[in-house]
DNA sequence: AGCACGCCGACT
DNA sequence: GTCGGCGTGCTC
């Protein structure tokens, strides 16, 4: 008995089980642990993939039925492994998610089919007599015989949904499904030269007759590859259907081929060759190398300050992954995937690399992707979900700024990257190494602190902590100074530039030298308040303040897309005191150009970056000297690199300082160092204005000094007497509904099912103080948005330390549960180790 | 998730 | 009487 194991696509609970299908003898060969398969489930088709090839079927159906067959394999090659297929099960117990909902996270979008429901008229039959008054086309194309797409046929004639519906039910139609792929492969008619000798003869038989066909004879005698048909035609300026010709008298061979869409066709990058490392780059780079030599596991830290060099190190001990005949994962925020960072992988590595990022369109990132599967790339350098390139033999993962918080994805599977890393680096024996000038505190403490088992609470991996303290050619880091804002007011200074920022900018307009802005604006953001009675707009759908956004003049909601026109007068006490509170980039725009006549400014945020490629534009006109300000939130902070640049000027420090979570101070602290390391990168020296409203923030005052080791002890103490990580341990569940009595329930019997497990285990419910294992909940309370889309939406809190496994309580509680929470029409996210609270 | 099966109200 | 509302249960 040949059987198959399968997760099919239908991310549901209920589901979230392998189904056994035996595999018909003409498929035998080609099903694979990580085969996508097309099987037929309950009366319907859907796409699945094969995660074991049991002997004995297990689960099988009910009542001894006979297993149904798989009906088709979907790839010649299975687009997943048995390494990644293990992986998703890793994932699915550790993120609390269905393994069909992992195992599509490590597919591209398009792999991810769906079956397409197709229409026919059964063969020999005919139209019924009583149903004449269809439309003729409607009628003409049914009775061609030939399946034809419901989805085309209800795009048509929509009028005839109910003739369709009533003759599927009397058997006069019949309905069958495929599964299709999102997407269909480019193909570009290629032309293959056959043997010289053949081609001479050829040219001997044309005579003096068909003179372009023997110029391209000739041609492909002199450069004997395939070539596209249309590249050939042109080469010798003559018309495809000359090419044509030589095809049917078979001369040659024309054959179409996969196309390659290639996003960097036809640009060359400029090779770069490995540099001479500093004694402190070798000192980190030799530890890192020997892991990968003895493929040992290992995960390091490379904490070196911004332009300490650590690209050049991840770049020479790629190279020594590759000279074993490994492969290497390179992650870098999405942000910092820019031409610059890629141009350098490339320019090392050229043809090697594949590169994925959010910005390709699917058939790109299909492309991008084949080339790994196919083995035509070693490298990849990629966004988050590239940890998941299918490499057979991996040799190193970096993630560069491996504090980002863009590695954990926000939606289900809601994995962090840097863990899949580690996990997906133990089953190949590859080393990990996690690069940042501000490490993440949960890194950090785990690599500094690695005796400490409240720090070390149930994380798997213990890097090794490799600092690089020193900026290449020695420059100096940039000299940051602080301007009280509230002092700014009291000497009578109401304006948004203090008065060094202002100086500071006239300064560099006058030496023709550039500046870098950064609006922190989040939780900060453009709301509108009536100064009489205190009324806010917020949305009618999600009880989130409104945003002005000046070009539509409208008020948009943030969450859900929704808008409304600007009010003239308080919707609520009709007062026109109605006013515009905070400060968003494009206020700052408009300030900058009244304060300094003919600046010139470049303006980044969500809305002048959301078109494909607009991103880069911005940045190398900035870098063209176009501008003389780069203006924007945190996308400005990362990763730039212009030598012009001599100020960098931070409005609001403090803005996100404050925000109910509690990790701000240390995003802040991040940023800011961040934004800071953009000035003096080169000959000329930098500097850094920051205006806060608390100059005395330890997190500011840390920034000031570029003490991340000051700042780290103090927020680590925090931490520690609160419970938070890496102390303690998060998990959120949140609930969503209509109505709120039914959250408050559910909500209850959630925590109340979790508390009791973990009074019946022994293990003590206060997580704050003492020692050993501990678990508390908290909620349910209404979550930080209350409200989205019109469903309320409750949270419960689990924070736990120690050893407890409260990961896989939770998801007994949910399981447990099901029917219960199925009746309630509610839906239930689970997020283990959220990195937002808000 | 979908889709069928099944049991109660408003219509030709 | 029938069409169709959406609660419930199942998918190898």
């Amino acid at each position: 008995m040949s059987v198959a194991r399968v997760i099919v696509d239908v991310p549901s609970r209920d589901t979230d089980r392998p189904f056994d299908y035996s595999i018909p003898e003409r498929l035998r060969g080609w099903t694979e642990v990580g085969s996508r398969v097309a099987v037929p489930f309950g009366n319907r088709t859907l796409q699945g993939i094969v995660v074991g090839l049991p002997d004995e079927p297990e689960a099988g159906p009910a009542g001894g039925r006979r297993l149904k067959e798989l009906i088709d394999v979907l790839d010649a090659l299975p687009p997943l492994s048995a390494e990644l297929v293990e992986l998703g099960e890793w994932m699915s117990r550790r993120w609390v998610c269905p393994l069909t909902v992992a195992l599509q996270a490590m597919l591209p979008s398009a792999l991810k089919g769906k079956a397409e429901k197709y229409i026919s008229l059964p063969h020999g039959r005919t139209w019924p007599s009583e149903l004449l008054l269809v439309d003729a086309g409607f009628r003409a194309l049914l009775e061609r015989g030939a399946p034809v797409k419901l989805s085309y046929l209800l795009e048509h004639y929509p009028q005839e949904a109910d003739t369709i519906k009533r003759m599927l039910r009397s058997g006069e139609l019949t309905e069958s499904q495929k599964v299709e792929d999102r997407l269909s492969v480019r193909t570009v008619l290629t032309v293959f030269p056959r043997s010289e000798e053949a081609m001479r003869a050829a040219i001997a038989e044309l005579g003096k007759r068909a003179p372009k066909q023997r110029e391209a004879l000739e041609f492909l005698i002199a450069r004997p590859e395939p070539i596209p048909q249309q590249q050939l035609a042109e080469a010798v300026k003559t018309t495809i259907g000359t090419v044509k010709a030589l095809g049917d008298k078979g001369w040659v061979d024309i054959r179409p081929v996969e196309e390659d869409r290639d996003p960097y066709a036809g640009r060359s990058f400029a090779p770069t060759k490995p540099m001479e490392l500093t004694p402190a780059q070798r000192s980190a780079y030799e530890p890192i190398a020997a892991a990968i030599r003895e493929e040992r596991s290992e995960v390091f830290l490379l904490h070196g300050v911004t332009g300490s060099g650590k690209t050049e190190i991840y770049l020479q001990a790629i190279q020594t992954s590759l000279t074993l005949g490994k492969e290497a994962i390179v992650l870098v925020p999405e942000i910092a995937l820019t031409p610059q960072m890629v141009e350098r992988f490339k320019g090392r590595f050229g043809e090697r690399v594949a590169v994925m990022h959010s910005r390709l369109s699917n058939g790109e990132r299909y492309d991008e992707w084949r080339k790994i599967r196919e083995g035509r790339a070693q490298v990849v350098v990629g966004a988050r979900s590239a940890i998941f390139a299918p490499f057979a033999r991996i040799g190193l993962i970096v993630i560069d700024e491996e504090h980002e918080t863009t590695y954990k994805q926000e939606e289900s599977p809601k994995y962090h990257a840097r863990d899949v890393a580690a996990e997906r680096a133990r089953l190949h024996g590859a080393a990990v190494v996690l690069g940042s000038a501000t490490p993440s505190l949960e890194t950090y403490s785990a690599a500094v602190l690695p005796g400490d088992r409240d720090a070390a609470a149930g994380r798997s991996w213990t890097p090794v902590y490799v600092p690089l303290p020193e900026r290449v050619a020695a420059r100096p880091l940039p000299k940051v100074s602080l301007v009280d804002m509230r002092e700014e007011l009291r000497l009578g200074n109401r304006a948004m530039f203090s008065r060094a920022l202002s100086q500071g900018i006239e300064d560099r307009l006058g030496r023709q030298e550039q500046i870098v802005l950064l609006l922190n604006r989040r939780g900060y953001s453009t709301f509108v308040m009536c100064r009489s009675c205190g009324y806010t707009a917020s949305c009618p759908h999600c009880d989130i303040a409104l945003t002005y956004h000046r070009g539509s003049n409208n008020l948009r909601c943030h969450y859900c897309g929704y808008a409304e026109r600007e009010p003239e007068a308080c919707p609520s006490c009709q007062s026109p005191h109605i006013r515009f509170f905070g400060t968003g980039t494009q206020k700052v725009e408009e300030a900058l150009a009244n304060t300094f006549p003919g600046i010139r400014v470049i303006r980044m945020d969500v809305d002048t970056t959301t078109e494909k490629g607009s991103h880069e534009k911005w940045l190398s006109q900035f870098r063209d000297r176009k501008a003389d300000v780069l203006l924007g939130t945190q996308m400005v902070a990362k990763g730039l690199d212009f030598p012009l640049v001599t100020l960098v000027g931070v409005l609001a420090a403090d803005s996100a300082l404050k925000l109910p979570d509690f990790r701000s101070p240390e995003r802040t602290f991040q940023l800011l160092t961040q934004v800071a390391g953009r000035a003096g990168r080169h000959e000329l020296p930098g500097e850094v204005i920051i205006q806060t409203y608390e100059p005395e923030h330890p997190c500011i005052a840390a920034v000031q000094g570029h003490d991340y080791a000051a700042f780290t002890e103090q927020e680590l103490r925090h931490r520690r007497v609160l419970g938070y990580p890496p102390f303690g341990r998060l998990i959120t569940i949140t609930l969503s509904h209509e109505q709120v009595p039914l959250l408050h329930t559910l909500g209850e019997s959630i925590a109340s099912k979790l508390r009791a497990r973990a009074a019946s285990e022994g293990v003590r419910q206060t997580v704050a103080s003492g020692t050993g294992a501990s678990l508390e909940v908290l909620g349910p309370v209404p979550s930080p948005i209350p409200r989205l889309k019109d469903r309320y939406r409750y949270q419960c809190m689990v924070k736990y330390r120690g050893e407890v496994d409260a990961v896989g309580w939770t998801a007994d509680a949910l399981r447990e549960l099901a029917e219960t929470i199925k009746r309630s029409g509610a839906t239930v996210g689970v997020d283990v180790d959220p990195q937002m609270m808000l």
